[in-house]
RNA sequence: GCGAGAGUGGCGGAACUGGCAGACGCACUGGACUUAGGAUCCAGCCCGCAUUGUCGGAUAGGGGUUCGAGUCCCCUCUCUCGCACCA
């Protein structure tokens, strides 16, 4: 017998259908598009599991769409710049393209080697300055419409290095490369786009998205941040200045009786100069900003702050409020400065206990009195006010709304509503990233690259300085130029672009990767955005996924494109997970360096942890490649889709991937022994009676077409179709088995069973099941076969179990017909032996009856 | 810390709308076949039992709603993801 070798007959497949060119796609208008996408990958070196999971996943959505007779998108390409390469160079001592490059011929052979039906006509990397020269162009087009501009901003910095380091660069508040170097905020002239202009309807827009997760919408919901209060104006005392704050409690200002700044707030620096505060006020800052935001802010944290010596007038009471930095304020968030209420904000109150302000009550709840000197906590609740001058006695809900019109009216300040979401800062000080084609000019300032000098090429012919700083502002031949406008000697911008703008729209590249009249086709685009289904990881839920749904709106209002949301269904994968082992000695070890629970290193006893996500720094990987080598792409698909359900978390198995190398040997098998006989027959078509036996085969097949097609159709739960897929062939098995003499009708119940089973089968694992196809005497590719359909008729059983129940326990269990009526279901029911036993001679209160399926009693 | 999720046998998971908890697979145990088995086939497999019963208990822990809760509500615990310069 043919032995199951799914290295000869994936490879032959996979050149089958590459020459056959099954996947490449043209905008067809007579038949329903479907774009299909999976985020795509950062070429590290060769793809890992998260990948196989991924794009697997996505396979099985286009192969299945595809025999759908959808005209199926399904492309494939490379975030190619980024911060690994720059490492990935120092420390092998090559160059960031190269090692990228190389990474991705590999990467690409991998992926076809799993048989993933990409069109690779379309493949594109980010790196390439085809790609980022329309990158380029719009960053222009959003410079010109104010979208994009420039600000101060704190950035990561060590002195050793000389260079920005990344969060992940930092630890413990030191440098990754120094560990007893500490990290230090420098200020930096950045550049930023105006994602806050989009806020609102960004928020808004998330009610327009039901094809995603509400929890990821809930998460981007919670990110944007909405919240309606005003800002308040408030003079300070002996100078020009007004210091604005934004609040939600303009309900409270009778009450605020200090203000904070934030330490990074360019006033305090200001209001402190030449004073005998400044040094105070200066050592304050610098030691609070070395606290990373979220522990400096963080409700455990103990509040802290300085006095800057000067005041500010309440512009209700006209009382003087002293001005304060506090570690608690962000510099990011409203304006950078707080009126604080310490009686109705607990962070307030917790600051002003400990410096000794004074408190004011001005909101009194319905049920107690409060007092100042009583209080040990701030009162956040609703109220009346109190100490409010004409506000007095008003419900502190409606005194919100008044007091914002007093305050409109007077010029005290004015309504406003105020978003979490902050401006994407985009620039970045790194040498393998998109140039910002930008010049600055000692004479005209700042200055686009006039649109036709585009693209501004990333010079490859440059090496990383020491400590990984980019090589470009060292580089005079690529910084010197000369000015657009004047023509005067002048000077690029050596920054580069954030690597989350080019995944904001290669999404929408992919429609004409080779488009060289602009960023895109706008016939091809019109046809194919958007994006019918996305699928990726979790982690992406909010940033990659919010920039994108921006970029989409600033193309759309450029006219580039007409659509609103890039994304029209979303689907998040969990990852994928593994134990790791530990050894006192030797920190993590990889699986072949643990021996019978024991470190070969030292011989000392491992320890087995829980399982996380895999990484490199764990030592928890598997590679994919050493499994499709033993046992090819179609195990290693199946295995990924069936240990567990795409949105949760997989647990990795060695010994489920065994599993799964079995079922299909065992199919293999199956048809192989019958292949005659199977191949002689038609499929059973429903014209002749069948004895029992026969019926259930005839029922289940059925029954597996409708639950494999909902499966992967409304909620793309593989585990379950795969599952089912199991069941008939567990049916089909025994029948063959337990079957001395297999008469032509029975043959052909079984042909109609396994022809459908390996076409459902097909979208998980396309190699053996086109082979196996084959086998069974048809000539054409299964990639061009439909979709089965079930028959009702087919699936009508007609009698249905129910089970009884006596006070919710289930106590018997009978057949009845399927026309059988509730009241006769219920009498039955009654009559039951064993239910009678357990009602005994207790009294029947109530007897529930759900159609064809319970019958609860209760007594 | 804040925001968002998740928790079911030895393990991965199933139970989709509140209606038989544990489908399917793995591991394990016993048997068959075999020169051999890490191949294959058959059977068993949540826990408990001084009542082996279509008995009792059991879906992280505690409480609630309901005729009925893994599923809905409240509290607690644990784990995971995101937190703006990793991608």
């Amino acid at each position: 017998m043919e032995r199951y070798d799914p290295q000869a007959i994936e490879v032959k497949w996979q050149s089958f259908w590459e020459k056959e060119g099954y996947f490449r796609v043209t905008e067809d208008r007579t038949k329903k598009k479907y774009y299909l996408l999976e985020m795509f990958p950062y070429p590290s070196g060769k793809i890992h599991m998260g990948h196989v999971r991924n794009y697997a996943i996505g396979d099985v959505v286009a192969r299945y769409k595809r025999m759908r007779g959808f005209n199926v998108l399904h492309p494939m390409g490379w975030d190619a710049f980024g911060m690994p390469a720059e490492n990935a160079a120092i420390e092998n001592n090559t160059h960031a393209a190269k090692w990228t490059y190389e990474n991705i011929d590999y990467m690409r052979a991998q992926l076809q080697r799993m048989g993933f039906s990409y069109d690779w006509d379309r493949e594109l990397a980010t790196c390439r300055p085809e790609y980022y020269r329309w990158e380029q162009l719009v960053f222009l087009k959003m410079f010109k419409k104010g979208l994009a501009y420039k600000k101060k901003t704190y950035v990561n910095w060590c002195e050793l290095c000389q260079t920005v380091l990344a969060n992940e660069q930092v630890v413990d508040g030191c440098c990754w490369r120094h560990l007893d170097q500490d990290v230090v905020l420098k200020e930096m002239d950045s550049w930023f786009l105006k994602i806050t202009d989009y806020a609102k309807e960004l928020l808004e827009y998330c009610d327009r998205l039901p094809g995603w997760p509400e929890k990821v919408l809930t998460m981007q919901r919670n990110w944007i941040g909405e919240s309606h209060g005003a800002i308040i104006r408030f003079p300070i005392v002996d100078s020009d200045h007004v210091i604005e704050v934004f609040t939600t409690r303009q309900d409270t200002v009778f009450g605020a009786t200090f203000l904070c700044f934030a330490p990074e707030h360019p006033l305090v620096k200001e209001l402190t100069k030449g004073s005998d505060k400044a040094k105070e006020v200066e050592q304050f800052v610098e030691r609070t900003l070395k606290i990373d935001t979220f522990m400096r802010t963080a409700d455990f944290t103990v509040k802290e702050g300085v006095f800057t010596g000067r005041y500010c007038l309440n512009p209700m009471t006209r009382e003087e409020m002293p001005i304060y930095v506090a570690n608690f304020v962000l510099y990011e968030y409203g304006t950078g400065a707080i009126m604080a209420v310490p009686t109705h904000d607990q962070r307030d109150f917790e600051f002003a206990k400990k410096y000794g302000l004074s408190l004011k009550i001005v909101i009194r709840p319905a049920d107690k009195d409060l007092t100042e000197e009583g209080m040990i906590e701030a009162y956040v609740d609703e109220g009346i006010l109190v100490n409010s001058g004409p506000f007095n006695g008003m419900p502190n809900m409606e005194a919100l709304e008044r007091i914002a019109d007093y305050l409109e009216s007077k010029g005290m300040g004015y309504k406003t509503v105020n978003f979490r979401l902050k401006d994407w800062g985009i620039s970045r000080q790194r040498y393998w990233g998109a140039p910002i084609p930008i010049i600055y000019c000692p004479k005209c300032g700042v200055v686009p690259v006039p649109e036709d000098q585009l693209p501004v090429l990333l010079p490859l012919a440059l090496d990383l300085k020491e400590g990984g700083r980019s090589p470009l502002p060292y580089e005079a031949s690529f910084y010197e130029t000369e000015c657009p406008r004047c023509s005067g000697p002048a000077r690029r911008e050596t920054d580069t672009m954030d690597t989350f703008v080019e995944s904001s729209w290669y999404f929408e590249r992919f429609v004409s990767p080779r488009y060289e009249n602009g960023p895109f086709d706008k016939q091809k685009i019109a046809y194919w955005m958007p994006v019918d289904q996305y699928i990726g990881g979790i982690e992406h839920a909010i940033m990659h996924l919010l920039y994108s749904r921006f970029y989409t709106r600033v193309l759309r209002d450029m006219g580039y494109l007409k659509i609103d949301e890039p994304f029209t269904n979303l689907l998040t994968q969990g990852m994928v997970c593994k134990e790791t082992f530990k050894c006192a000695e030797h920190d993590y070890l990889y699986p072949e360096e643990v021996k019978e629970q024991r470190c070969i290193h030292c011989g000392k006893q491992i320890k087995i942890g829980g399982s996380v996500k895999m990484s490199k720094s764990t030592k928890n990987v598997v590679d994919p490649q050493r499994l499709i080598d033993r046992y090819g792409a179609d195990t290693v698909r199946m295995f990924c889709l069936f240990a567990s359900p795409p949105e949760r978390d997989l647990e990795w198995s060695d010994e489920g991937v065994e599993g799964a190398w079995r079922f299909l040997n065992r199919v293999w098998r199956l048809l192989i022994e019958n292949r005659e006989r199977l191949s002689d027959v038609k499929p059973y078509d429903g014209r002749v009676a069948l004895s029992s036996n026969l019926r259930d085969v005839h029922w289940k097949t059925h029954q597996t077409i409708k639950k494999v097609t909902e499966d992967i159709e409304d909620r793309f739960h593989f585990n379950t179709a795969i599952s089912a897929i199991m069941e008939l062939f567990n049916e089909i098995n025994q029948f063959l088995n337990n079957s001395k003499e297999i008469s032509g009708v029975a043959w052909s119940v079984l042909k109609e069973a396994v022809e459908p089973m390996v076409i459902l089968l097909h979208p998980v694992v396309p190699h053996i099941t086109e082979e196996l196809w084959e086998i069974l005497g048809h000539g054409k590719s299964l990639t061009t076969v439909s979709w089965p359909t079930y028959r009702k008729e087919a699936l009508e059983k007609e009698s249905r179990l129910v089970v009884i129940q006596v006070n919710g326990k289930v106590r018997s269990r009978i057949e009845v017909p399927v026309s059988l009526a509730e009241k006769e279901i219920q009498d039955q029911a009654l009559r039951d032996k064993r239910v009678q036993r357990f009602i005994g001679d207790k009294e029947i209160k109530r007897v529930i009856v759900v159609q064809r399926k319970l019958v609860n009693v209760v007594v």
